[in-house]
RNA sequence: CGGGGCGUAGCGCAGUCUGGUUUAGCGCGCUUGCUUUGGGAGCAAGAGGUCACCGGUUCAAAUCCGGUCGCCCCGACCA
């Protein structure tokens, strides 16, 4: 490609939209334009890299049996009245009425249309397992898009679901598709952790997310260096720190004038925050209850919903304590408090002599303990690790990093398939649901992911197998045009991936701006031509120069090719 | 939805507090010409603006007041 001819547009400032690295990078190198809030448009030069990583997707895809199809975007409401996730999507789901004022949504997954096809045309055991995958535009109406392309509202997503005759088949399945992500994420450049993750409106019953690590990520994970078990944050399990013993002493009253947050009351008695009860209303369909936890530990709301068995969940507002509790908020306190569920952590019932609000306006307890002073109406794991926790199958300490979500694989069992209804005959001849999973790629976020992995100062470093171009043919001199335009015709008939720099522009333009859109290699055509006769080759992650006669680059491009990552 | 910020040329910004000194300015980019060309060149001449939108106050509004819309960040929520 000529670059002259070429619709591209690189800038020196960045856009005042651009906060991460790769979001900031991505508009700096014109591989992308946002449209509206979470709705971005591709470039030509965004466009090929992401092109390229549907290649390797298709092939790791189609090389474990899976057949990719096409699904629409545009569904009928009543299939998702049919699931249920008509109600249970919420807002997220984007729902709108056609000309005859049908109900329709942009799908913002395909469990529900997939789930249908396949029903309809699969009847028998014989033609089961299958698998199918796409790779087609989704749309998710976010509260809140953020960091460019890596949480947007409309996004490229590749989606495979499998339909089996048994677990055992798609436990097979799902080994499968988990080596084929990991051969992607690799292939792709990136630097990958599997944790065990949150199931979320998806649902089923596991799943593991392919976490990208990267400090800008918007997804926490634990890991034990130990053992090797990792975890997202919102699904960890851990080993609380141990307990001394110590003596149960009697509880008494005292004043705390004006001290409502964990931090207050702590600092204001002298004791450390894990000592003091952090109590908390909540609003759920079941009615207010108050959850219980250590100060030095946050409430993990959704392991709390799936404690409580309720869908819904919210932090009861102050008012709303006050006037169906009578308590001031900062004051509240399992102890004498009737009429309401008490979900305790169970760190909570570990513990000995604790503060806690005596549900009296600037009024605390001490030396509350569990069983003796108040009863739990439920005990359970309701909390987020912190620092200083240790792994639950080893007890080692875990360590904590943050990392993108590119992948998320789910094991689905009978749940969709139940809910819809399709079934197929078994070997018996017998009415049976499909055992399924379902497996995503957030292709569109995957460019920001291996940025964020791969760049430096002068801009973005792209992996060769997802690079927009192979290279980069640079005359730096009017002199060295006409044989720069030689070998790019040369390297393009013998199938390179080549962009000619023929712009009347410094050579300094011409490596500022092939360093920014991360070209692997410049092959530079100057004044060491005019002298000696070589082209140079200059690696963009290693900053190394190769220099060859021209009738070599063809083949010493090869080479490079094939070693260079 | 709660909190914070922003909206002036294609992009980045100044001007807004304290209304009039501006024909709304600067840098980058863009166009034309000449000179340049191994790491973001120089000179010269140009093009480009409903100051987000609607309404109000005023002799006078980018500037003050009210409303609306859009976008960004933190949180909540979520692949």
């Amino acid at each position: 490609m000529r670059l002259s001819q070429y619709f591209m547009s690189t800038s020196k400032q960045t856009p005042r939209e651009g906060q991460s690295v790769s979001h900031k990078l991505m508009l700096r190198a014109g591989l992308v334009r946002q449209l509206a809030a979470g709705i971005y448009s591709y470039l030509p030069l965004g466009y090929r890299v992401l092109a390229r990583i549907s290649t390797i997707i298709e092939e790791e895809m189609d090389g474990i049996g899976a057949q990719q199809v096409l699904l629409p975007s545009v569904q009928p409401a009543s299939l998702w009245k049919r699931s249920g996730r008509w109600e249970s999507y919420g807002e997220e789901l984007l729902r709108f009425r056609d000309r005859k004022k049908g109900e329709f949504v942009i799908g913002p997954t395909h469990e529900e249309v997939v789930t249908q096809l396949v029903g309809a045309e699969i009847n028998s055991y014989k033609r089961l397992p299958v698998t199918l995958y796409q790779i087609q535009t989704k749309f998710r109406d976010e509260l809140r898009s953020r960091g460019g392309v890596i949480r947007t509202r409309e996004f490229l997503m590749k989606d495979a679901y499998s339909f089996c005759r048994s677990e055992e088949e798609e436990n097979g399945n799902y080994q499968q598709m988990r080596g084929a992500y990991g051969k992607i994420f690799s292939r792709c450049g990136l630097d990958c952790k599997v944790v065990e993750a949150d199931t979320g409106p998806i649902g089923g019953k596991r799943s593991e997310e392919f976490i990208a690590i990267s400090p800008s990520g918007e997804d926490k994970l634990i890991e034990c260096s130990t053992c090797g078990y990792a975890a997202n944050l919102e699904r960890a399990v851990f080993k609380i720190e141990k307990e001394g013993n110590n003596s149960v002493k009697e509880m008494r009253q005292v004043p705390t004038p004006g001290t409502r947050s964990v931090e207050e009351v702590s600092r204001f008695l002298g004791s450390h925050p894990r000592d003091v009860l952090k109590s908390l209303f909540y609003q759920t369909e079941k009615g207010l209850i108050m959850a219980l936890i250590r100060g030095n530990r946050p409430i993990n709301e959704s392991k709390l919903k799936s404690v409580l068995k309720v869908g819904t969940l919210q932090l009861a507002s102050h008012d709303l304590v006050k006037e169906k509790v009578g308590v001031e908020v900062g004051f509240a306190g399992p102890v004498g408090l009737d009429g309401y569920q008490v979900i305790a952590d169970g760190g909570v019932m570990r513990g000995r002599n604790f503060v806690a609000g005596a549900n009296k306006k600037d009024t605390h307890l001490v030396n509350v303990n569990p069983d003796r002073d108040f009863q739990a109406t439920k005990v359970g794991d309701i909390g987020y690790p912190i620092m200083g926790d240790g792994c639950a199958n080893c007890g080692h300490v875990l360590s904590f990093r943050r990392g993108i979500e590119v992948g998320h694989l789910f094991y689905l069992g009978e749940s969709y398939s139940r809910s819809l209804d399709v079934t197929f005959l078994d070997e018996v001849g017998k009415e049976r649901y499909f055992v399924t999973g379902c497996y995503g790629i957030g292709v569109s976020r995957l460019p920001a992911a291996v940025i964020e992995q791969n760049h430096d100062e002068a801009g973005i470093i792209w992996p060769k197998e997802i690079a927009p171009f192979h290279a980069v043919i640079i005359p730096t001199t009017e002199r060295t045009f006409a044989p720069s335009r030689e070998l790019y015709y040369h390297l393009k008939e013998a199938g390179a991936q080549v962009l000619w720099d023929d712009r009347n522009v410094s050579a300094g333009v011409k490596f500022n701006d092939a360093d920014l859109i991360g070209i692997p290699f410049k092959i530079i055509v100057g004044d060491t031509f005019l002298e000696e006769g070589k082209i140079e080759i200059k690696l963009r992650r290693e900053g190394t120069i190769k220099k060859m006669t021209k009738n070599k680059v063809s083949q010493g491009l090869k080479e490079l090719l094939e070693d260079a990552r």
